[in-house]
Parts: C-alpha cells; sequence; structure tokens
DNA sequence: ACCTGAACACCGTTCAAGT
DNA sequence: ACCTGAACACCGTTCAAGT
C-alpha cells in the first residue's frame, strides 16, 4: 500500500524547507502529537501542521498518503508510549492491572489524539509488540489459547474504549465539558421526587460517582472473570 | 442558557422558507440524523443541513446555537430510540442485558451519529428517562443506593464505550476499513515464530475473534458481578 | 527528487439587509 | 420576527512549476 513513500529508515538525502527544516515521518508525527497536545484536536490540519514543521503543507503528502495514514501513525506512536519503562512482573493479573491503567492513562496524556486513534487497528511496530507481548503474559500464565485470545479481545478492548470515553470528554472544549459538569451538578440533583422518584433519591450519590472513571472498576471485575478461566496447575 | 432560542413547543408562528419547509428544532434533528445515515458523518455540515432542509444555512443558527448544540439534541433522540418498544419485564438481569444490546444495536445503526454523541451528557428528556428507569430497575431489584449507583454507572459507560467503540469502526471509510481488516486476516495471521511466537500460535484464533464485538461477553461478565452485591432477601 | 504555490471545492459563523 | 446572502477566516488535496 504504501510502496511509494519513503520508508521510515531511509538515508535518501532530503532538501531542507525554505525554513530550513529537513523533513521525516518521525518529525512529522512528534509533531502532531505536539500540535494536538498544545492547541487540540481541531489544530491538526494538514495546513498548521505545514506551518509548524516550517514547509509547505503540500510537502506532508510525501510522507503520508493522506490525513488518515498520518493519524495511524500517530495512534502507533501513542501505543509506544505504554510501554516505555514497563516489564513483565511475572504475576499476570498484576502485568495485566497495570498494563491496563498505563494505556488509559497514555491515551489521557494526548486525550485529542486517543479520541482520533483508538478505535484504530494500526498494524503497526508497537501495535504488533503489544499484541505479542500481552498474549504471551496470559499464555505464559497458563492460559489455553482460546481462553487467553477471548480475554486478550476483552482486555484490549475495555481498556480501548474506556481509554476513548474518558479522553473524548477531556477533549471537549472547556465551555461544554462545565456545561456537561453543570448537569449533573445541578440538573440531576433537583429532580422532583414526584416524577422522578430514583433520581430525586440518588442524585447526590450519581454527582459523586459519574465525576470519576468507571475504568478502575470495570478491570478489576474484568480481571475477576479472567481469573476464573485459569486452569488449576497440575502437580 | 437557551433561553433566547425557541422552546421545543412552542407554537409561534413561523415563515416558511423560500423552498417552502416550516422549520422546527424536531425536524432538523430527524434530519440531521438522515443525513448522517445517508451520506456519513462527514454530511453533517450545516451548509449541508440547510440545503437538505431546503433553507439558508443560517437559519439553523435560530434554533441551535452552534453544531455542538445540534450534535447533543442529536444525542438526546439517539437515546429516546433504545426505549422504543421496551417494556420492563420485573427481572432486573434480562432488563439490564436488554437495555444494554438496544443501546448497542441503537448506536450502531446509526453510527456515525453515534461515534460524534457516545460520550456527551445531554441532559435531556430521553437521557433523564433512561437514569431514571435503569436506577429504577435497579433499586426495584434490591440493590442499596450506592450499590445501584456504582452499578448503574459501569453498565452505562461499559455500554456506551463499547457502542461508540464498535461503532467508530462501523463508520470509518470502506477503504480505511478493509484495510484493517487485512490486517487481522493476514499481518497478524503470518508473523514468524523466531520474532513473534505468541502470535505466530494464535493468529488464526485472533482472526475470527478479533471480527466480532467484545460487548456481549463483557456485559454478562459485567451482569455476573453485579450479581454478586445484592443482598439476599430477607424472609 | 523534493518542495512550493496556486487552484479547487469545500467548511462554521456572523451580521446587515430584506420581507 | 424570521429568513437570506454576502463576507470572513478557515479546511484537504492536487498538480504544474520551480530548484
Amino acid at each position: 500500500m504504501a510502496d511509494r513513500l519513503p520508508a521510515e529508515g531511509s538515508h535518501r538525502r532530503r532538501r531542507p524547507t525554505k525554513q530550513g527544516t529537513v523533513l521525516s515521518a518521525g518529525l512529522i508525527v512528534e509533531t502532531a502529537l505536539r500540535l494536538i497536545r498544545e492547541h487540540g484536536a481541531s489544530a491538526l490540519t494538514v495546513r498548521r501542521l505545514g506551518a509548524a514543521l516550517g514547509a509547505d503543507p503540500s510537502a506532508l503528502y510525501r510522507y503520508f498518503r493522506n490525513t488518515d495514514e498520518l493519524l495511524l501513525a500517530v495512534a502507533d506512536e501513542l501505543i509506544g508510549q505504554v510501554w516505555v519503562g514497563w516489564a513483565a512482573s511475572g504475576d499476570w493479573r498484576a502485568d495485566l492491572r497495570d498494563l491496563g491503567l498505563r494505556m488509559h492513562a497514555a491515551f489521557l496524556a494526548h486525550p485529542q489524539a486517543a479520541v482520533l486513534t483508538a478505535h484504530r487497528t494500526t498494524g503497526g511496530p508497537h501495535e504488533t509488540h503489544a499484541i505479542e507481548t500481552i498474549i504471551g503474559v496470559l499464555r505464559g500464565a497458563g492460559f489455553p489459547d482460546p481462553a487467553a485470545v477471548a480475554i486478550y479481545h476483552g482486555f484490549v478492548d475495555l481498556g480501548l474504549s474506556q481509554a476513548a470515553l474518558d479522553a473524548a470528554h477531556l477533549a471537549l472544549p472547556a465551555e461544554a465539558r462545565e456545561a456537561e459538569r453543570r448537569v449533573w451538578q445541578r440538573t440531576y440533583t433537583s429532580m422532583p421526587a414526584g416524577t422522578h422518584p430514583h433520581l430525586a433519591a440518588t442524585g447526590t450519590l450519581l454527582r459523586n460517582e459519574m465525576g470519576r472513571s468507571a475504568y478502575p472498576q470495570l478491570l478489576e471485575l474484568f480481571l475477576d472473570a479472567a481469573a476464573i478461566r485459569l486452569p488449576r496447575k497440575a502437580g
């Protein structure tokens, strides 16, 4: 698919842009992440990215076929950040918990990019490493292959979908996020018991509950369920 | 906030547009949903919506402050579709399973709209009804209020986040979706055992597993965990 | 070989002018 | 009172022209 685009490690000589930048796929991805982080998802436009790099916007099309291909590279880079400084402990449950929370944290550190990428399959090197390692943790723990694969699916989709949900909230413009907060703080804490008895009875509890992520609770529950599928060790 | 915009049921007389349409918030929301459904999320632009309604794009700003406010109305409408034809059975577990699957189905029926709205708190009438009903099912089953509220949170966030994840995949342009399918069908089924032993061993299992949603599995597991928190009935 | 710049076909939103 | 139309400040992408 990408065969006429320069390979990642290509040592081809590149002419600097007018402003002196020597472009590369890696530099473009880094700059894209920084742009999103500093100015929000709406800042990721080819035109602004070109300006931030000191190059004409159209020069980027020599490195990525279109914005979707650039986005997949950003996605793989985000997946890569999950693994920085991680090492397996040998305890599958601790390892999965740690990886789940790291995945969530890495995506929430770049909420705007996470929203755009959490649901993508990149096929890239970091994604490949992630699958290999997680399946390895499960097989190493003694899960039979079909169970390992089913648990892998649930684990990754739970983590990614929750990361995307929480990231989407963080990525809202301040005004919209504040408006949603007010709904939980005010609207749903003052429903008349006549028409909405259950909301009236639990509004305050809801206000506290909905202010945090459901992920830690759901992850723990998932790990409990996975543990049940682990065969007892022989001998 | 929306105090200078016409109320939903306002009987104010409205002049038809040049092309004869009498605008209303409801008609605009319906048309927006249809537009997204027929031509994808990128079709939801003020300009195209205006054209579809037979009105000047700028006329819409008399009904919605901006596109975000329109989106929240679309979100509440989607939530409303979950409840069409639903009635409580009295069995909390069957009711939650049914509602979870309906939520997922309603959002997947409008994948492009779901991606844009699944993470929003609308504060609208359908959302209010949803919270009241779900909390009611849990309290009616005998869950103490703190448990009911925690379970509500996990249930709704699991359903919405999984709906958003699956919808985001369905909402991809055909070309991108096909490319991702190929990654699971080809790339990850042919990894060399030398560098990626675990992927090499489970590639075929993964190919089958990743083609379907993790949600039914996760929902069942969640309901199991919830059941454990239900106090035994006295007497 | 690679970057540039103009061009094309779009956006959301505002506001004075029309009816 | 409500809709219109022009205007403003943007988009992604292509492609012939420059170096």
